[in-house]
DNA sequence: CTGAATTTTCAGTAATTTCTGAAAATTGTA
DNA sequence: TACAATTTTCAGAAATTACTGAAAATTCAG
């Protein structure tokens, strides 16, 4: 498993960044790996080509696969298992999306549901309550867009990004819209 | 400096997901504290309130500062600093995705620029510039959209946010307004 | 079934990150 | 300007996280 020095640069930067996202820089190097390389690849390409423990490939396999960012494939004839990112872009942004949210997002909402439920018994937790609730609400509207975002095609996903600043006339114009009904 | 149960476990709560976010636990905690507090607080009441050293404070303030996350205060008659979050919880959020922006998409967007620029010099490396292509212009998107939040008042983006999961039918209106012209 | 190939687990170690106390630097007032 | 109050810095210690090799578990062809 050789790989070339445009690869080589990628993966590097993209174990960096791992860490920066909720990975950390294996992860974020065989995830790198795996989504430039067009061929499937298995346990050992992966430990050979990053220089890594075999072992530590199986942990970062099994972490990949709970985030759903890989595919397993057997190649007829060998039988050691194979993977392969999406070859969707979109498919892997949106898995990404989703996935954080049900990391950093859905524990949050339901610990501050609880404290909304609970009594406020002085001026400091009606203060702390107001917050969370402001918070709260936040959160549930992007969780809700989180969802939509994972039910929309690649090609609907990919319109709604081209928008971009455009987003402010289409507010406008739904204004129009709702206020002439 | 006193904290209810509530803050307490709210802060604890923080904590925990700080390490999920791009921050650690103590920022996580430090800025819970900040946020769920009505009154403006300074280092050492911070340090007193979650039990850790003066410098650790002084550090996790530099590091909020350098995410434009709290608000430096003067109160009449006394040395201390003190520090406030926004009020405005969509503020929070802005400078939130904005700042995580910067970090974790910025460094890359422009490395992924330079590979686009050199020669692939053979097969693999046409294939990996062809899966970089399409993640960087995803990622222009999302940052093209991160401006548009920048710019966008509270209410504004919180009327984008309540849209939903009328999302779809916004980009169908849209589609019909285009196709009608 | 058997056993070789392959993958997974896990305890110990290595690397990294976070935290502290002491000292240095800065700030503001008298 | 002088100095006490306050904040910042930073080297080393503590805590956490990541990685490895060896062994256990699983898988599958014959």
């Amino acid at each position: 498993m050789k790989i070339t020095e445009m690869t080589q640069s990628l993966i590097l930067h993209f174990g960096e960044m791992g860490s920066k996202w909720g990975l950390n820089r294996t992860l974020g190097q065989m995830y790198a790996l795996i989504v430039l390389t067009e061929e499937p690849l298995n346990a050992d390409q992966i430990s050979d080509a990053l220089q890594i423990s075999r072992s530590n490939v199986s942990m970062g396999l099994k972490e990949l696969k709970s985030w759903n960012l890989i595919k397993l494939q057997h190649i007829q004839g060998d039988r050691k298992e194979y993977f392969t990112a999406p070859s969707d872009i979109w498919e892997i942004a949106r898995t990404l999306v989703v996935e954080r949210r049900k990391r950093e997002l859905d524990p949050t909402l339901s610990m501050m549901r609880d404290v909304l439920l609970s009594e406020a018994s002085n001026e400091a937790d009606e203060y702390t309550q107001k917050r969370v609730k402001e918070m709260h609400d936040l959160m549930e509207m992007v969780t809700l867009w989180s969802n939509e975002l994972q039910s929309m095609s690649s090609e609907k996903l990919s319109a709604l990004l081209k928008l971009g600043e455009g987003i402010s006339k289409i507010l406008d114009v739904k204004d129009k819209l709702l206020s002439s009904k």
